[in-house]
DNA sequence: GTGCTAAGTTGGAATTAAGGACGTACTAGG
DNA sequence: CCTAGTACGTCCTTAATTCCAACTTAGCAC
């Protein structure tokens, strides 16, 4: 037990449950209820819940109610919940490259047409083209994603 | 069950289990035999056998022998491998900031003097202080990393 | 009343992880 | 020769997690 004393291991004890990285990759396409991040994500209900618990007690996620009666609850990224963005980029450009056979299901780019390079910060992207069944639009936090029939 | 299609659940699917990020981690620490990687990760040795079987699997670790007699392996990082580093970077820098509480246990600096923007590729970076323990150094990739007392 | 949506909770079965002992193969010391 | 120590796992038993389906609560539409 115990381990090295570090940040990466930090991390991933907010972070590094199953589910836990695509609860959140939901919240940053948009999907913030309950029942659209279990859906999207095919995590048990239970688990999910449980995950969004952590994650709200943990600072990443905020439970914003959005309707009083009955009560209905959506997720919100907090800034370290929007933080965790970049690293979610990276990790879909590693699989991309890396994981998934044939191309990218998704594919993000500058709206203002530049290239979008292996860096984060970024700002100004838009998803240019997906291979995703579901349609729609979102914009957060400087992005702007299109999931859609070309 | 399912989920949507998603470069980021396939990079999970190949280092999302818990311990495989860590036994990463320790390979890019410079840390490649399983006795090095079981003591400073804390993982069981059962399963760390389960998880660096399936990095080599995916691909992202390759197993090397170091002696013939009695026969000794060590796991050596492949492309894909170092592909992985930017984002444990990202991963440990999201952490310093939002969970580690006081000083960041490691620190990495540019050996150029330039400060270390959270941003990928990174080259020439050298550890500048840990509160770890251990002593030592290590070189990979363009990165050198220092541990031990100031 | 019946059915639908939303956001979970509950209970029981199945899966996975933890922790330590054990096996094998070699080296060093007494 | 005998004992220790190192290295790289495997095996076994117990403990913790996860999966899955059904259920709950609360309101709306028909």
């Amino acid at each position: 037990m115990a381990g090295r004393e570090c940040s990466i291991a930090n991390a991933l004890a907010v972070v590094g449950e199953r589910w836990s990285l695509l609860a959140l990759r939901e919240v940053m396409f948009g999907e913030r209820r309950f029942d659209q991040i279990a859906r999207n994500t095919g995590a048990s209900r239970d688990i999910l819940a449980a995950r969004l618990r952590k994650l709200v007690e943990a600072g990443v996620l905020e439970k914003r109610q959005y309707e009083q009666h009955p009560p209905r609850y959506e997720y919100v990224p907090t800034e370290a919940g929007k933080a965790l963005q970049p690293i979610l980029m990276n990790l879909m450009e590693w699989g991309d490259r890396y994981v998934t056979e044939g191309p990218p299901p998704t594919v993000w780019e500058h709206t203002c047409g530049a290239e979008l390079p292996s860096c984060t910060p970024r700002r100004c992207a838009r998803a240019a083209a997906s291979r995703s069944a579901a349609s729609g639009s979102y914009e957060w936090a400087g992005f702007s994603r299109t999931v859609g029939d070309p």
